[in-house]
DNA sequence: TTTAAATAGTGTCTTATCGCCACTTATGCG
DNA sequence: CGCATAAGTGGCGATAAGACACTATTTAAA
């Protein structure tokens, strides 16, 4: 602890070198996707990591605020849906002494980022099932997963991944996404009717126009984002 | 980002002040307490905030070891249950400038570590109901709540809270504990029913003596820890 | 020794919501 | 025009929680 009082100096204290990271998730193709970053410098120059970096003292007032920087410079969009998932820190995960990353999870809907993103070389979206933690940075690979198993509940009990998808979307978009992020089907009347029952999404009156019966477009209601069911689907 | 490659100086580079704190809750005489130490330095010496502290770099090898680390030095035992909460990091949270504390919540049985605190004065047991920001140091109050929050829900969908009994105890202690975790009441034959029916109790073959019928004792299986209902208690 | 008070634990009906799956509806296209 | 396709509904059975009265087992007082 401080013994000393004024001048502080923050160089009399051991302190980890501390980060931010996020895992920024999306759907395309029908696949779960993950931003990943090549890195330029050491360590693990050359391989890919998540988007985040240092703190800025003086641009970032708090850690979301730094989280969602990191993720505007890397997609050209702020995300729709953040939230911290968890910090990992420890005297090996970093190669320069004891590091401590603050990482949270993101959603953004594919089309709202694809052009900048496709203009640059060293940022890709990855495929989750397919990434390999030998090609990732750090311990990026565990918290890829710990970020999608937590995603994973969160489709379970809650709306929240329609903030993967974009501002106004079918039922059945909705469901098709739920079923990507848990790996397994879901029954069409159970998932819509706690939603209905719920008044979560907002009727645009619009609809989809393609082959087969057209789809109603909803938007999601501001509570969808903190709305919790009181059971989980599926078991 | 790091331009220089080694040797690497970790002084380059403006991190923050990055520390650890836990919220350690248990219950006695009814009552949802939290572990509170009163600082003796700046800032906010005199005021009350939670136990933590700076990471040791060469004792601590995670997060989690550095919290326990700190709660045995208060408490003199080590946590039954220990889980991150969130981190919190901002530009004004610590008049020293920029600061992060990654937080975890914790549960231990009031009579395990009774003696150790009863013994020195800048420890206490607080009523969490009885808390007022204002009294507490940095931003100590908000985490406390929201660490509350946490474990509000954990008691709807899960056994944890019964990591702030003794090993042994009974269906009906376990239940007061939630209800008074929740400050509500809970249905006695909903709540047995769902632990029986997963299972997550050992009968010890013992019983209490008292006034009344004598209680079954039973201790929490290992699963009890993660093991998660698919529908929540109350609505 | 009986009886009341206290606390533990059960029986069982009602209610809510999910799983299941067949059915109807609305559109495009050949 | 009718078939293919996809959206959306009806309705039954199963599971688990809520409600609450009931039984069971002990201590302590009369």
């Amino acid at each position: 602890m401080a013994k000393s009082p004024a001048p502080y100096n923050i160089h009399d204290y051991d302190v980890p070198l501390t980060t931010v990271d996020s895992v920024l998730f999306t759907v395309h193709d029908e696949k779960l996707k993950v931003l990943l970053v090549q890195r330029g410098n050491a360590p693990f120059a050359g391989k890919w990591g998540l988007p985040g970096g240092f703190i800025e003292q003086g641009t970032d007032t708090d850690l979301e605020m730094c989280a969602i920087r990191k993720l505007k410079e890397k997609t050209g969009i702020a995300p729709l849906y953040i939230e911290q998932l968890l910090s990992q820190g420890g005297a090996s995960r970093d190669p320069r002494g004891w590091s401590v990353t603050i990482v949270f999870y993101a959603l953004v809907a594919h089309v709202n980022c694809e052009p900048h993103i496709d203009s640059v070389t060293d940022v890709q979206w990855r495929e989750v099932s397919a990434l390999s933690a030998k090609e990732l940075a750090f311990d990026h690979g565990q918290i890829i997963q710990l970020a999608h198993e937590r995603l994973q509940q969160k489709a379970l009990y809650s709306i929240v991944p329609a903030y993967a998808l974009p501002n106004e979307f079918t039922f059945t978009e909705l469901q098709a996404l739920h079923e990507v992020i848990i790996g397994t089907t879901l029954e069409k009347k159970s998932f819509r009717r706690r939603i209905e029952k719920a008044e979560l999404l907002i009727d645009t009156g619009k609809s989809t126009v393609a082959r087969g019966r057209p789809a109603k477009l909803y938007k999601v209601k501001p509570e969808g984002r903190a709305y919790r069911f009181v059971r989980n689907l599926e078991s």
